[in-house]
DNA sequence: GGCTTAATTAATCTTTTGATTAATTGTCAC
DNA sequence: GTGACAATTAATCAAAAGATTAATTAAGCC
């Protein structure tokens, strides 16, 4: 009887492990956590066991894949570009955010973003407070050096935060039109995204010496 | 032997059809399209196989529901109050999304509206459509004749559109937030929302003019 | 009031899918 | 080489969930 031999070929535990893992990233942001064990072995090219041989269940799996996806997706970096008030802050947010897209509102990220959020694992929260307080307000202080420099501000307050998500959920929209939805406009990025900053400031330049102090 | 009698009520097939249907988006949308038939059942009243008297399958029940909500969720008026040009446009606006927060930005509409996306279904892309037409490009139009009516503007531009799909988006992430990933800002809303129109008015003038004509 | 018909249900089938167990096989130490 | 151990697989279990079938029961008609 003639057989396909498959060569079985053998992993170190750590290399297997992280190839899973990769792969369990991938699978599951193209068809969701309802995903099934048998397709993403398939698709690694190992058994469906194996799977358990490094992980406990489906769930655990799961969750290590939320917590990569979410905690590698800030670049140190970003931190000190954000509060460098030695750079214009419109050319702060640019860079930023150009970056940021490639990153974070990428077709992988979003997707397990969503996916998350749906499934109320309570990430996303954690998540958003991540962003208030690296990129939020961050962004708040250098509004109001620059356009209310005299004004007794005391502590951030939701409105000037609101000011500032205004500008990133129109980002975060425009990457679901584009992922998840599959609507992008004909637009050149960079060109847009330099649009979108420009408008935000002259926006905040009007508006910020309005607002409230906490 | 004594049995608990539970009184079967039998209802005309219109509307047992339509009172699953209602059924059926309050389920899905709290939990999602991977939610299992015999829970609704149970949550309407009745026995699972009686929804397959109603509906073939069911992907069939989830096809209608996608298509209600979507089809449901513009109201006639809004077509009227927004290209009534006798009313200042951040009026129209506020009053819009005032109202397309209480019915379309709902907890329920955004997730339906989510599952939808990440199923791949194509009828967000066409929602996407029919909201470009009926606000989208109707607002362009009033920012052109409030900031820029000299100018010789030819069809609406990918540009333009771009503008304002900054405020609906940054609208839409607003209510992700509130409703997917339960982080609400503690801002009075009307408040908000009056300030971030007037913020858009505010960057419109200053940028309208120096956009492209197509 | 009985009869008919259609609405509804009880019981069941079948497929899918997460998980387990025992056998197999590659790799490394000696 | 060969023995031992760990990596991997084949075979299988068990529960979940979509779907079907046949029996039951309520409602309308004469």
């Amino acid at each position: 009887m003639s057989r396909v031999e498959k060569l079985q070929i053998r992993l170190s535990p750590g290399a297997r492990r992280s190839q899973i893992l990769q792969g369990a990233i991938e699978y599951f942001a193209e068809v969701g956590f309802t995903g099934k064990t048998r397709e993403l072995s398939e698709r690694l090219g190992i058994t469906q066991p194996l799977l358990y041989r490094y992980f406990p269940s489906k769930e655990v799996l799961m969750e290590e894949v939320f917590e990569i996806v979410f905690l590698d997706s800030w670049r140190p970096g970003w931190d000190q570009l954000l509060n460098n008030n030695s750079i214009p802050l419109q050319e702060r947010l640019i860079k930023f955010y150009q970056e940021y897209f490639e990153d974070s509102f990428s077709r992988r990220w979003i997707r397990v973003y969503l996916y998350s959020g749906l499934a109320g694992t309570g990430l996303n929260h954690k998540y958003l407070k991540m962003i208030r307080q690296r990129l939020i307000d961050p962004v708040c202080l250098a509004l109001r050096s620059l356009y209310a420099p005299k004004k007794d501000w005391g502590a951030i307050s939701d409105d000037e935060r609101e000011f500032v998500w205004m500008l990133h959920g129109s980002f975060f929209a425009y990457a679901m039109r584009k992922y998840i939805f599959n609507y992008e406009a004909k637009v050149n990025f960079k060109e847009y995204l330099t649009h979108a900053i420009e408008n935000f400031l002259d926006g905040a330049k009007a508006n910020y010496p309005k607002l409230n102090v906490s």
